[in-house]
RNA sequence: CGGGGCGUGGCUCAGCCUGGUAGAGCGCUGCGUUCGGGACGCAGAGGUCGAAGGUUCAAAUCCUUUCGCCCCGACCA
C-alpha cells in the first residue's frame, strides 16, 4: 500500500501534463507528441509521406467542407486535372521551372519487367518523362488555352481538390510532406484589374475561413520578391504566429499576371475585336492547416480544437462501474439524441457516446489528448440528479463542473461557441504579447537571439520595421534566420527609414523566423 | 547534399568496449481483485538482434560493405 502510494505521488509528479515535453521544455517534440498522441497521423514506410489517420483527416474533411462551400458561394466549381505533368510543360515558364526544378518527382517508365533473382526492373522508357505535379500551373494553362477563344469564355472560376508531390529535403508531419493534400484554384480574367480583385478576395476568403473556423488570427499581407511563389507578379499569404513564435504561411494567393498564359498561349479575341492573353491567378490551402491548428491551439495535455472543426464536439463518458449500469446507458443515449437534434453553424452537434470498456481515467485523457472541445461525465449519481460533468478543453482537465442535463442541451451550442471564441482570443493576445514594432537594428538582433544557441527557446515574435528590401536585408537577416513574412495590406502607414540599409523606405515590413 | 547519432519483440531501450547463442519497462491476451478519474496481482503470447559478406569451435557483440531512419544546416505550401 505504501509503495503504491509512492508510485502514484511519483506518477503524479512527473506525469503532470499529458505531453511530455512540454512545449517550454522541447517546442519540436512536443509537437511530433502531440500528433502522436492525438492519433492525428504517423510516419509511413516512405520517407517523407505520412499517414493521415481517421482523426486527423476528419478535421482535414471538415476544412474541405467548409472551404468548398466557401469557394462556390464566391462562384467556383470543382474539376480535376491530371497528377502528370509532360515536362515540356513545366519548362515553358522560365522563373516557374527554377523554383520547383530542384523538387520533383519524375517518372521516366511504364512498367516493371522481371529483373535478375525475382526482382522487377522499370521498363518501357516514357518519350518525355511525367512529373508528378508540385503545383498544377502549367498543365491546367495548357488546357484553358484550348477553352479560352472569347471574351465570353471569361473569366474561368476552377477549383481542384488534390494530392501534391514536393520533394522535400527536411519533412515535418503536417507542415512538410513529401506528398500533401490541398487545393488550388485556378482562374483566368480578361483584366488585369479583374484577376487582382480575384487574388485578394481569395485571400479574404481564406482570411476569414481561418479566423472564423480555425480560430487562427491571421496576417493578410503581399510577400517580398525573394518569397514570391516562382512565376507569379505578386504573392498574397496568410501569416499565422504559431506558439513558439514562429510564423507559419497558411495560405497563399497569387497573381500571376500574363506569365503563364504566355506560356501556355491562352488568348481570347476581345469586344473590340483584339486578340489578347487572359490574366490568371492561383490560390492555395493544404494540409498544413492542420499543423497551424495544432501548433495554435494545443497545450501541454495535447491537441485543443476549435469546435467548428472538431470530429466530436461532445464526447459522453458513462461511468457503468457503479449500481445501475442500464439506467446510466440509457440517460446517455437520450442525451445524445437529443444534442444531436441540435444544429451547430449548420450541422448537427457530433456526439460521441464512448462505451468502451476502458478505466475511466485512461478514457478522460484519450479525449483530452485527441481535443474534444467538451467532455461529459455521466455516473449513477448524475442521472439521479438530471445533470451532467462537464469538461471544457479550453479549460483546466481537473476544473469540470456539474451542469443540470436539461440546461446543458439547451445551452450546449453556445458554449461551443465559447469555446470557439475563447480559443481565437487566446491565439490574438499570444499574437498581440509577441509583436513589436522595431526601429533600431541591435534591438531587433537581440529580438531574434535566443538565449541558448543550441537548442532555442521560444523567442523573438513578429517585428514590424522599415525595409527597403534587397540583398542587404536579406543577408542580415538569413544571420539571425529570419527573413520578411509579409507586408501587410490594408493598413496605412507614413513612410520611413530602412532599419538595415538607411535608405528611404515606403513601409513597414513583418518580420520572423518562419517553418 | 554536408555534419552528428541510431538500427535488438508492437513501442522505448539495456546488453556490444572485455564474443559463449536474448533481457527490462510499457503495450498486448487470459483470469482475478479494483473502479467518478491516467489501477494492481498472477499467468501467457511475441525477437533468425536492419541486410550481406568475413574472422572464429562459437558473433547482437569483432572487421568490411550496404540499406534505412532520426537530429542539426542549405531548399520549400
Amino acid at each position: 500500500m505504501a509503495k503504491q502510494g509512492k508510485q502514484k505521488q511519483q506518477q503524479g509528479k512527473k506525469a503532470k501534463t499529458a505531453i511530455s515535453p512540454t512545449r517550454a521544455e522541447d517546442y519540436p517534440e512536443w509537437y511530433q507528441q502531440v500528433i502522436k498522441a492525438a492519433e492525428l497521423a504517423e510516419a509511413s514506410p516512405v520517407r517523407g509521406c505520412m499517414v493521415i489517420k481517421p482523426w486527423g483527416y476528419a478535421i482535414w474533411e471538415h476544412v474541405q467542407a467548409t472551404l468548398d462551400r466557401m469557394f462556390k458561394e464566391t462562384g467556383h466549381v470543382n474539376a480535376y486535372f491530371p497528377l502528370f505533368i509532360p515536362k515540356s510543360y513545366l519548362e515553358k515558364e522560365a522563373e516557374h521551372v527554377e523554383g520547383f526544378a530542384t523538387e520533383c518527382a519524375v517518372v521516366t517508365h511504364h512498367r516493371l519487367e522481371p529483373g535478375p533473382d525475382g526482382t522487377l526492373v522499370p521498363g518501357g522508357e516514357l518519350a518525355e518523362p511525367l512529373i508528378v505535379r508540385p503545383t498544377s500551373e502549367t498543365i491546367i494553362g495548357e488546357v484553358y488555352a484550348k477553352w479560352v477563344q472569347s471574351y465570353r469564355d471569361l473569366p474561368i472560376l476552377i477549383n481542384q481538390w488534390a494530392n501534391v508531390v514536393r520533394w522535400e529535403k527536411r519533412p515535418r508531419l503536417f507542415l512538410r510532406t513529401t506528398e500533401f493534400l490541398w487545393q488550388e484554384g485556378h482562374t483566368c480574367h480578361a483584366t488585369r484589374e479583374e484577376a487582382v480583385e480575384e487574388t485578394l478576395k481569395m485571400l479574404d476568403v481564406y482570411e476569414t475561413f481561418a479566423r472564423d473556423w480555425m480560430a487562427l488570427p491571421v496576417i493578410k499581407g503581399e510577400k517580398t520578391p525573394e518569397e514570391r511563389f516562382p512565376g507569379a507578379v505578386d504573392t498574397y499569404t496568410i501569416e499565422a504566429m504559431m506558439q513558439d513564435r514562429k510564423a507559419l504561411q497558411s495560405g497563399t494567393s497569387h497573381f500571376l499576371g500574363q506569365n503563364f498564359s504566355k506560356a501556355a498561349n491562352i488568348l481570347f479575341l476581345d469586344r473590340d475585336g483584339e486578340q489578347k492573353l487572359v490574366w490568371t491567378t492561383s490560390w492555395g490551402v493544404s494540409t498544413r492547416l492542420i499543423g497551424a491548428l495544432i501548433m495554435t491551439h494545443s497545450d501541454d495535455d495535447g491537441l485543443v480544437l476549435p469546435p467548428k472543426l472538431a470530429p466530436s464536439h461532445i464526447v459522453i463518458l458513462p461511468v457503468l462501474r457503479g449500481d445501475a449500469p442500464d439506467e446510466v446507458t440509457a440517460f446517455c443515449e437520450a442525451l445524445a439524441t437529443d444534442l444531436r437534434a441540435q444544429t451547430y453553424h449548420g450541422a448537427p452537434v457530433r456526439v460521441l457516446v464512448d462505451n468502451r470498456d476502458l478505466r475511466g481515467g485512461e478514457k478522460t485523457w484519450q479525449h483530452v489528448k485527441k481535443g474534444v472541445p467538451i467532455r461529459l461525465e455521466i455516473g449513477p449519481r448524475d442521472v439521479k440528479e438530471g445533470a451532467v460533468f462537464m469538461g471544457r478543453r479550453d479549460k483546466g482537465v481537473k476544473e469540470k463542473s456539474s451542469v443540470p442535463r436539461d440546461e446543458f442541451v439547451a445551452q450546449a451550442t453556445t458554449i461551443l461557441d465559447e469555446i470557439q471564441q475563447a480559443l481565437l482570443d487566446r491565439a490574438l493576445a499570444y499574437r498581440e504579447e509577441n509583436t513589436r514594432v522595431i526601429d533600431d537594428l541591435e534591438e531587433f538582433k537581440a529580438y531574434f537571439t535566443p538565449k541558448n544557441v543550441d537548442k532555442p527557446e521560444p523567442h523573438g515574435g513578429f517585428a514590424h520595421c522599415y525595409s527597403a528590401g534587397g540583398p542587404e536585408v536579406v543577408e542580415i537577416c538569413r544571420e539571425l534566420k529570419v527573413s520578411a513574412r509579409c507586408i501587410p495590406v490594408g493598413v496605412e502607414e507614413e513612410p520611413g527609414t530602412c532599419l538595415f540599409t538607411g535608405k528611404p523606405a515606403a513601409r513597414r515590413v513583418i518580420f520572423a523566423k518562419a517553418y
